[in-house]
DNA sequence: CTAATTGTAACATCCATAGTTACAAATAGT
DNA sequence: ACTATTTGTAACTATGGATGTTACAATTAG
């Protein structure tokens, strides 16, 4: 998995639930504050309540919410969950192993990479969704009621 | 630009052309190298030609060279060079501004991560594909001479 | 003049992601 | 038990970006 807007996605459903705290919210109200369809919403999610960052619950009030204190979430936590294989992708066609660079490069590239996704992850790791709801807060104008009532049209 | 191969290939092209230092190779022979056709090679280094870190010549015993000597070519020029927008894309659609999180968290984690971003850019700052060209004459028992006069079939 | 080779446009193919529809499974409220 | 709500998930379609291919003009060495 890789190259796509998932984590990002996945941060901003995690940093809804961290704002409204220990409420339940649907992948119908979810699914407003993306902009998108609710299925996108639960399948994303599966893969979040598979590595246990959320909890859900099926039939009448059901929904989604954190599995841990939001200060427990880390975005490396999300980018673990969701499986991203290597930031840097291989070209389709393995390269010809006949000429010595083709033969060599991927194995030597995966090693020498190592260091600087390394660096990334650990960054990654310093950044909670607490840190970020919390900045959502001190900036939002909107109430935080608004995401909770909020008119999901029809 | 995002989420594709195009780092790796880039690096990988380059990395040939170190190895055979200052000889020109036609985007035949190349293509030969990494499995695919001399069109996508012709278009991937026109960016980097644009960026300077490879010069080309047209006609008879034309082709591509380094721009510059491999030890000042490091994975963050090449980065560079191929626009990599941002590690992380967003979603394709915007997120519900009436949504407190939505309205703000686009911007908020532009910010927040900008220091992950960095800290993986100043990594693959110290790699140059001079690195990459020596680790291949130490592990290669294929002598480079075979790059030069690939049987390229037909 | 010819052959080799890049530069680039135009189009086709492929693949991963996102979107949609549909429905079974679970569960709360009555 | 019945009903309404909501997740879980399969199956399919739609989209978009990247890659592959064909074609040909422009350049240049001999």
């Amino acid at each position: 998995m890789n190259g796509s807007s998932r984590l990002v996605v996945a941060t901003h459903v995690l940093t809804v639930l961290a704002v409204v705290s220990d409420q339940r919210l649907s992948s119908e109200k979810l699914a407003w504050s993306l902009n998108t369809n609710p299925v996108v919403v639960r399948r994303l999610l599966g893969h979040l309540r598979d590595a246990d960052l959320v909890i859900s619950k099926r039939g009448p009030n059901g929904g989604f919410a954190l599995a841990r204190s939001p200060d427990d979430v880390s975005l490396y936590d999300i980018y673990e969950a969701l499986e991203v294989d290597s930031l840097f992708t291989f070209h389709p066609n393995e390269p010809n192993e006949a000429c010595p660079v083709g033969d060599n490069i991927q194995a030597i590239l995966t090693e020498t990479l190592k260091p600087a996704e390394k660096a990334l992850t650990d960054e990654l790791k310093t950044i909670t969704i607490d840190d970020l709801s919390q900045q959502i807060l001190e900036r939002s104008a909107t109430p935080i009621e608004s995401v909770e009532s909020a008119d999901l049209g029809d």
